[in-house]
DNA sequence: AAGCCGCACAACCGCGACAGA
DNA sequence: CTCTGTCGCGGTTGTGCGGCT
Protein backbone atom coordinates (compact mmCIF):
# COMPACT_ATOMS: atom_id res chain seq x y z
CA UNK A 1 0.00 0.00 0.00
CA UNK A 2 1.32 3.20 -1.10
CA UNK A 3 1.40 6.83 0.79
CA UNK A 4 -1.98 8.53 0.51
CA UNK A 5 -1.60 11.37 -1.69
CA UNK A 6 -1.73 14.81 -0.15
CA UNK A 7 -5.04 16.02 -2.28
CA UNK A 8 -7.53 14.50 -4.44
CA UNK A 9 -5.14 14.35 -7.74
CA UNK A 10 -8.21 14.53 -9.84
CA UNK A 11 -9.85 17.77 -8.53
CA UNK A 12 -6.48 20.20 -8.76
CA UNK A 13 -5.49 22.45 -11.11
CA UNK A 14 -1.78 21.58 -12.17
CA UNK A 15 0.84 23.56 -14.30
CA UNK A 16 1.75 27.54 -14.16
CA UNK A 17 -0.08 29.88 -11.90
CA UNK A 18 -2.64 32.79 -13.90
CA UNK A 19 -2.54 36.07 -12.37
CA UNK A 20 -5.75 35.59 -11.02
CA UNK A 21 -4.59 32.59 -8.72
CA UNK A 22 -2.00 34.41 -7.74
CA UNK A 23 -3.39 37.57 -6.71
CA UNK A 24 -6.06 35.48 -5.04
CA UNK A 25 -3.74 33.14 -2.78
CA UNK A 26 -1.32 36.68 -1.81
CA UNK A 27 -4.15 38.74 -1.21
CA UNK A 28 -5.89 35.64 1.43
CA UNK A 29 -2.26 35.47 3.08
CA UNK A 30 -1.30 38.78 3.14
CA UNK A 31 -4.75 39.36 5.16
CA UNK A 32 -5.32 36.22 7.44
CA UNK A 33 -1.65 34.54 6.99
CA UNK A 34 -1.40 30.51 5.87
CA UNK A 35 -3.66 29.63 9.14
CA UNK A 36 -0.13 26.84 10.07
CA UNK A 37 -2.34 24.74 7.03
CA UNK A 38 -1.59 24.93 3.46
CA UNK A 39 -3.54 21.89 2.95
CA UNK A 40 -6.66 22.86 4.01
CA UNK A 41 -5.70 26.39 2.68
CA UNK A 42 -7.03 26.48 -1.12
CA UNK A 43 -10.20 25.10 -0.17
CA UNK A 44 -10.79 28.16 1.82
CA UNK A 45 -10.20 30.62 -0.88
CA UNK A 46 -11.59 28.54 -3.52
CA UNK A 47 -9.04 27.40 -5.42
CA UNK A 48 -8.37 23.96 -7.16
CA UNK A 49 -4.10 23.93 -6.23
CA UNK A 50 -2.56 21.50 -4.19
CA UNK A 51 -1.89 22.80 -0.84
CA UNK A 52 1.67 21.77 -1.29
CA UNK A 53 1.81 23.91 -4.48
CA UNK A 54 0.27 27.18 -2.79
CA UNK A 55 2.70 26.77 -0.40
CA UNK A 56 5.72 26.64 -2.80
CA UNK A 57 4.09 29.60 -5.48
CA UNK A 58 3.76 31.74 -2.08
CA UNK A 59 7.13 31.03 -0.81
CA UNK A 60 9.29 30.75 -4.45
CA UNK A 61 7.12 34.05 -6.10
CA UNK A 62 4.39 35.44 -4.04
CA UNK A 63 6.33 36.64 -0.49
CA UNK A 64 7.47 40.08 -0.38
CA UNK A 65 11.25 40.90 -0.64
CA UNK A 66 12.08 38.01 -3.20
CA UNK A 67 14.85 38.64 -5.52
CA UNK A 68 14.72 36.87 -8.88
CA UNK A 69 17.94 36.58 -11.43
CA UNK A 70 21.04 38.97 -11.40
CA UNK A 71 23.08 36.61 -9.17
CA UNK A 72 25.79 39.24 -7.57
CA UNK A 73 29.69 37.77 -7.62
CA UNK A 74 29.39 37.79 -3.90
CA UNK A 75 26.45 35.34 -4.36
CA UNK A 76 27.97 33.84 -6.25
CA UNK A 77 30.84 33.45 -3.66
CA UNK A 78 29.00 32.24 -0.98
CA UNK A 79 27.05 29.59 -2.83
CA UNK A 80 30.01 28.04 -4.01
CA UNK A 81 31.62 28.15 -0.28
CA UNK A 82 28.23 26.97 1.38
CA UNK A 83 27.89 24.25 -1.55
CA UNK A 84 32.09 23.17 -1.33
CA UNK A 85 31.15 22.59 2.81
CA UNK A 86 27.74 21.35 3.20
CA UNK A 87 26.37 20.12 -0.52
CA UNK A 88 23.26 20.06 -1.61
CA UNK A 89 21.47 21.77 1.52
CA UNK A 90 19.95 24.72 -0.52
CA UNK A 91 17.64 25.45 2.35
CA UNK A 92 20.26 26.45 4.64
CA UNK A 93 22.52 28.37 1.63
CA UNK A 94 19.04 30.28 1.07
CA UNK A 95 19.18 31.32 4.62
CA UNK A 96 22.74 32.74 3.95
CA UNK A 97 20.78 34.76 1.21
CA UNK A 98 18.01 37.34 1.83
CA UNK A 99 15.60 37.52 -0.76
CA UNK A 100 16.85 34.28 -2.65
CA UNK A 101 14.70 31.47 -2.16
CA UNK A 102 15.84 27.71 -2.13
CA UNK A 103 14.42 26.60 -5.51
CA UNK A 104 16.12 29.80 -6.89
CA UNK A 105 19.47 28.89 -5.53
CA UNK A 106 19.11 25.29 -6.77
CA UNK A 107 18.32 26.18 -10.23
CA UNK A 108 20.71 28.77 -10.99
CA UNK A 109 23.64 26.06 -9.28
CA UNK A 110 22.55 23.34 -11.70
CA UNK A 111 21.90 25.43 -14.64
CA UNK A 112 25.18 27.98 -14.62
CA UNK A 113 26.85 28.52 -11.50
CA UNK A 114 28.38 25.10 -11.68
CA UNK A 115 29.33 25.21 -15.25
CA UNK A 116 30.53 28.02 -14.81
CA UNK A 117 32.90 26.83 -12.07
CA UNK A 118 33.65 23.14 -12.88
CA UNK A 119 33.87 24.38 -16.86
CA UNK A 120 37.15 26.40 -15.52
CA UNK A 121 38.95 22.96 -15.49
CA UNK A 122 40.66 22.69 -18.08
CA UNK A 123 42.12 26.30 -17.01
CA UNK A 124 43.37 25.67 -13.77
CA UNK A 125 46.88 26.35 -14.01
CA UNK A 126 49.02 23.44 -13.94
CA UNK A 127 51.20 22.29 -10.34
CA UNK A 128 47.51 22.42 -8.54
CA UNK A 129 46.67 19.03 -7.35
CA UNK A 130 44.55 17.37 -9.56
CA UNK A 131 41.40 14.74 -8.17
CA UNK A 132 42.90 11.55 -8.34
CA UNK A 133 41.09 9.79 -11.31
CA UNK A 134 40.51 6.73 -9.22
CA UNK A 135 38.50 8.19 -6.40
CA UNK A 136 35.26 6.98 -7.67
CA UNK A 137 36.58 3.57 -6.98
CA UNK A 138 37.53 4.35 -3.06
CA UNK A 139 36.64 1.67 -0.93
CA UNK A 140 35.91 1.93 2.55
CA UNK A 141 37.95 0.30 5.06
CA UNK A 142 35.72 -2.92 6.65
CA UNK A 143 32.82 -1.30 5.55
CA UNK A 144 30.77 -2.26 2.07
CA UNK A 145 32.41 -1.36 -1.24
CA UNK A 146 31.35 1.97 -1.68
CA UNK A 147 31.38 5.09 -4.20
CA UNK A 148 31.82 8.70 -3.92
CA UNK A 149 28.31 10.41 -4.83
CA UNK A 150 28.71 12.35 -7.84
CA UNK A 151 27.89 15.63 -5.48
CA UNK A 152 31.09 14.38 -3.45
CA UNK A 153 33.09 14.10 -6.02
CA UNK A 154 31.65 17.86 -7.32
CA UNK A 155 32.75 19.26 -4.05
CA UNK A 156 35.80 18.18 -3.92
CA UNK A 157 36.63 19.11 -7.67
CA UNK A 158 35.54 22.50 -6.69
CA UNK A 159 37.16 22.93 -3.67
CA UNK A 160 41.01 22.05 -5.05
CA UNK A 161 40.18 24.15 -7.65
CA UNK A 162 38.94 26.94 -5.85
CA UNK A 163 42.08 26.24 -3.63
CA UNK A 164 44.25 26.77 -6.27
CA UNK A 165 43.48 30.27 -7.79
CA UNK A 166 45.23 33.11 -7.28
CA UNK A 167 43.43 35.80 -6.24
CA UNK A 168 40.23 33.98 -5.62
CA UNK A 169 37.96 34.69 -2.84
CA UNK A 170 38.82 31.14 -1.78
CA UNK A 171 42.64 31.99 -1.33
CA UNK A 172 41.74 32.75 2.52
CA UNK A 173 41.98 28.89 3.25
CA UNK A 174 45.40 28.79 2.43
CA UNK A 175 46.84 31.72 4.57
CA UNK A 176 45.77 31.22 8.78
CA UNK A 177 47.00 34.89 9.13
CA UNK A 178 43.54 35.87 7.42
CA UNK A 179 41.81 33.95 9.88
CA UNK A 180 40.04 35.40 12.75
CA UNK A 181 41.80 34.82 15.71
CA UNK A 182 39.44 32.38 16.87
CA UNK A 183 40.66 30.31 14.33
CA UNK A 184 44.17 31.05 14.58
CA UNK A 185 44.15 29.75 18.37
CA UNK A 186 44.40 26.65 17.58
CA UNK A 187 47.20 25.03 16.39
CA UNK A 188 48.01 26.37 12.46
CA UNK A 189 48.36 23.29 11.00
CA UNK A 190 45.84 21.11 12.54
CA UNK A 191 43.40 24.19 11.49
CA UNK A 192 44.48 24.14 7.91
CA UNK A 193 43.51 20.23 8.19
CA UNK A 194 39.77 21.37 9.37
CA UNK A 195 39.44 23.19 6.50
CA UNK A 196 41.19 20.76 4.34
CA UNK A 197 38.04 18.52 4.89
CA UNK A 198 35.51 19.40 2.78
CA UNK A 199 33.61 15.76 2.81
CA UNK A 200 33.59 15.34 6.69
CA UNK A 201 29.85 14.62 7.88
CA UNK A 202 27.99 14.72 11.13
CA UNK A 203 28.17 12.29 13.59
CA UNK A 204 26.40 9.29 11.99
CA UNK A 205 23.14 8.16 13.28
CA UNK A 206 22.77 4.73 11.10
CA UNK A 207 25.72 2.15 9.96
CA UNK A 208 25.46 3.61 6.26
CA UNK A 209 26.74 7.22 7.29
CA UNK A 210 29.55 5.44 9.89
CA UNK A 211 30.57 3.92 6.78
CA UNK A 212 30.89 7.33 4.95
CA UNK A 213 33.23 9.16 7.88
CA UNK A 214 35.29 6.05 7.71
CA UNK A 215 35.36 6.93 3.04
CA UNK A 216 35.47 10.13 3.66
CA UNK A 217 38.60 10.09 6.49
CA UNK A 218 40.45 7.29 3.71
CA UNK A 219 39.98 10.28 1.24
CA UNK A 220 41.26 12.88 3.26
CA UNK A 221 44.85 11.14 3.99
CA UNK A 222 44.71 10.47 -0.09
CA UNK A 223 44.54 14.14 -0.12
CA UNK A 224 46.62 15.48 2.39
CA UNK A 225 48.40 12.67 3.99
CA UNK A 226 48.78 10.15 6.54
CA UNK A 227 48.06 11.88 10.13
CA UNK A 228 45.98 14.57 9.07
CA UNK A 229 42.42 13.39 10.69
CA UNK A 230 41.59 16.57 13.06
CA UNK A 231 38.19 14.71 14.26
CA UNK A 232 38.94 15.64 17.82
CA UNK A 233 40.09 19.64 17.24
CA UNK A 234 37.10 19.48 14.75
CA UNK A 235 35.05 18.92 17.88
CA UNK A 236 37.02 21.21 19.74
CA UNK A 237 36.51 23.95 17.15
CA UNK A 238 32.92 23.57 17.22
CA UNK A 239 32.43 23.24 21.05
CA UNK A 240 34.68 26.69 21.59
CA UNK A 241 32.13 28.18 19.32
CA UNK A 242 29.04 26.42 20.65
CA UNK A 243 29.76 27.03 24.51
CA UNK A 244 30.11 30.86 23.94
CA UNK A 245 33.86 30.95 23.74
CA UNK A 246 33.76 34.70 24.32
CA UNK A 247 36.15 35.55 21.50
CA UNK A 248 35.04 32.98 18.98
CA UNK A 249 31.19 34.25 19.83
CA UNK A 250 32.66 37.98 19.78
CA UNK A 251 33.75 37.59 16.74
CA UNK A 252 30.97 35.35 15.37
CA UNK A 253 28.77 37.97 15.79
CA UNK A 254 30.39 40.49 14.82
CA UNK A 255 30.48 38.68 11.39
CA UNK A 256 28.22 40.05 8.04
CA UNK A 257 25.48 37.92 8.98
CA UNK A 258 22.36 39.76 10.04
CA UNK A 259 21.03 38.34 13.38
CA UNK A 260 18.01 35.62 11.68
CA UNK A 261 20.80 34.06 9.68
CA UNK A 262 23.34 33.78 12.48
CA UNK A 263 20.42 31.94 14.23
CA UNK A 264 19.33 29.98 11.65
CA UNK A 265 22.77 28.55 11.38
CA UNK A 266 22.68 27.79 15.30
CA UNK A 267 19.48 26.30 14.83
CA UNK A 268 20.35 23.95 11.99
CA UNK A 269 24.16 23.31 14.25
CA UNK A 270 23.88 19.52 14.04
CA UNK A 271 23.55 19.39 10.62
CA UNK A 272 26.81 21.90 10.26
CA UNK A 273 30.44 21.03 10.65
CA UNK A 274 33.39 22.63 11.71
CA UNK A 275 34.75 23.36 8.21
CA UNK A 276 31.11 24.22 7.25
CA UNK A 277 31.25 27.17 9.76
CA UNK A 278 34.80 28.11 9.04
CA UNK A 279 33.90 28.45 5.70
CA UNK A 280 30.74 30.20 6.83
CA UNK A 281 32.69 32.37 9.04
CA UNK A 282 35.18 33.59 5.60
CA UNK A 283 32.37 34.95 4.34
CA UNK A 284 31.55 37.52 6.29
CA UNK A 285 35.37 37.99 6.74
CA UNK A 286 36.95 41.05 5.49
CA UNK A 287 40.66 41.13 6.58
C1' DA B 1 10.28 29.70 -42.64
C1' DA B 2 10.47 25.48 -40.25
C1' DG B 3 12.43 22.26 -37.35
C1' DC B 4 15.61 21.07 -33.93
C1' DC B 5 18.21 21.68 -29.84
C1' DG B 6 19.77 23.43 -25.53
C1' DC B 7 18.99 26.37 -21.77
C1' DA B 8 16.59 28.48 -17.94
C1' DC B 9 13.11 28.42 -14.92
C1' DA B 10 8.71 26.98 -12.83
C1' DA B 11 6.44 23.39 -10.87
C1' DC B 12 5.79 18.67 -9.38
C1' DC B 13 6.86 14.47 -6.81
C1' DG B 14 8.26 11.50 -3.24
C1' DC B 15 10.32 10.99 1.00
C1' DG B 16 11.80 11.84 5.79
C1' DA B 17 10.92 14.47 9.89
C1' DC B 18 7.92 15.98 13.13
C1' DA B 19 3.86 17.02 15.95
C1' DG B 20 -0.37 15.91 17.78
C1' DA B 21 -4.12 12.67 18.65
C1' DC C 1 3.95 3.52 21.42
C1' DT C 2 1.53 3.86 17.09
C1' DC C 3 -0.90 6.17 13.64
C1' DT C 4 -2.06 10.04 10.83
C1' DG C 5 -1.64 14.45 8.80
C1' DT C 6 1.31 18.09 7.49
C1' DC C 7 5.53 20.42 6.47
C1' DG C 8 9.85 21.10 4.31
C1' DC C 9 13.39 19.55 1.48
C1' DG C 10 15.95 17.99 -2.56
C1' DG C 11 15.70 15.70 -6.91
C1' DT C 12 13.43 15.56 -11.15
C1' DT C 13 10.43 16.78 -14.89
C1' DG C 14 7.82 19.87 -17.91
C1' DT C 15 7.53 23.88 -20.65
C1' DG C 16 8.57 28.00 -23.06
C1' DC C 17 11.87 30.57 -25.44
C1' DG C 18 15.79 31.85 -28.15
C1' DG C 19 19.47 30.56 -31.14
C1' DC C 20 21.17 27.77 -34.71
C1' DT C 21 21.00 25.05 -38.93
Amino acid sequence: MGRAPCCDKANVKKGPWSPEEDAKLKSYIEEHGTGGNWIALPHKIGLKRCGKSCRLRWLNYLRPNIKHGGFSEEEDHIICSLYISIGSRWSIIAAQLPGRTDNDIKNYWNTRLKKKLLGRRTETPSGIRRIPADFQNVKVVGGPSQTLSSSAIERLQLQKQLQGQKNSPFSFFNSTALWPKFFQTLNSTNALAITASPLHEPQPTTQESSSSINLDAELHELLYGKGSSTSDQMEYCFNEMKGDHEEGMGWWENCAFDGSSTASLWDSGSALRPDALLHSCALGFDP
